[in-house]
DNA sequence: CTGCAAACTTGCAGTGACTGCAAAAACCTC
DNA sequence: GAGGTTTTTGCAGTCACTGCAAGTTTGCAG
């Protein structure tokens, strides 16, 4: 092995599928997302479509570019969290910490997708369809958190709630350029934190509030 | 026209839909949904393919079989709600009147859809992505009710709410059958009223309550 | 450097969802 | 029943996605 921990292999590996998610989520913005096959996303990236198909389960897979270790890592930090924290706001660091670094890394990418999503909202709540594992190791992680046996609702609820959290945010994100998608999904979260009976107050352009 | 309001055309239509859903829902309950062609679906419901294509625009569709009208119905119900009834409790009653109703006409069918969902909880996910003009309809009644602009979070979070409610709460009914679904998608509902940060008490089974 | 095994890539053939189009069939109105 | 409107259908075609059986590249040990 390398003395580096990552060999020439596994380097290549993480180009490939760099390479094919900019390839998707350029042709995507600049075209329109069905007007790209995944021959040409292939083609972009250099590699044959079969490969395409290795890294990537489907096309709406590529587009969101999901991190296989997210889930394992924000599963991590909640139960990791100190000793006081709640479930709900040991969930939520984990979201914003996640979303945070993200953002650092890739957010040329974002803004990107955000073209797409804008024009096909539908993808993003596809894009959570094949999240079904991450969700449940993270509602795992709440539920033990939160003393609460397996079968509960409210673990599930909270991760739930984070998916849905994102989803308006990024939503609301790509109509107007002027706020961070970090501070909408910490917004979201905590309307869903002190209850949605609770109507927010309307905050106004001019106001100096 | 016909003095019901339904010609024999109208009907006929409603036959070939509710056919083609239920076709889907028996075959795929049956076999596994991957199982089963739209071919083998059209055959039973004694249509052709295109047909099953001029009625849903997808299987996906065809078998959680979204009622396009219960949109309208919905957001109808939460802006004639009375006058004192918040915006949220307006649509957590909304909600759960559709469920109810949604139960009683087709219990049968949503029985059978619960065994495929068990096993490919994601395809309820994927089912919510075509709703997207149903949420904003939803969204539009939620925020004038509130007083909230267009572009606010909470409207379009309170909806958000409801899809994950619904989906929890049928993954939690598909685990357990002694739960009724609209009791479970109403306990979810009040969780996100009154606020993630509260954990719920533990409900033990052998209790009284 | 060589040879071997494991991992990765590729082509190919095939399945099945989904679409547009134009002709045929069914229905509705008069 | 003629004539206009919908609905159904078949057909041809595109594209996502899969399994399989080579081919190629990389890692490692001798």
């Amino acid at each position: 092995m390398n003395q580096s921990g990552e060999s020439l292999r596994d380097r290549k590996k993480r180009r490939t599928r760099a390479a094919l998610e900019r390839a998707t989520v350029r042709l995507a913005a600049e075209r329109g997302y069905d007007h790209v096959t995944v021959e040409e996303i292939a083609a972009e990236a250099d590699v044959s479509v079969r490969t395409f198909f290795n890294y990537f389960a489907s096309k709406d897979e590529a587009l969101i570019g999901a991190d296989p270790e997210a889930g394992p890592r924000m599963a991590e930090r909640i139960t990791s969290a100190a000793d006081g924290v709640s479930p709900f706001e040991a969930y939520r660091q984990s979201v914003l910490a996640e979303i945070t670094d993200e953002l650092n890394n890739a957010r040329d990418l974002w803004l990107l997708r955000k073209e797409v999503l804008m024009q096909r909202p539908d993808l993003l709540v596809r894009a959570f369809a094949n999240s079904a594992e991450s969700e449940q190791l993270l509602a795992a992680a709440v539920g033990e958190r939160a003393g609460l046996p397996e079968s509960h609702l409210y673990p599930r609820l909270v991760v739930a709630a984070g998916s849905a959290a994102f989803r308006c945010a990024v939503t609301r994100w790509a109509l107007d350029d002027n706020v961070a998608l970090g501070d909408l999904v910490g917004e979201a979260l905590d309307l869903f934190g002190t209850g949605l009976v609770h109507v927010p107050p309307h905050h106004h352009e001019g106001g100096t509030s």
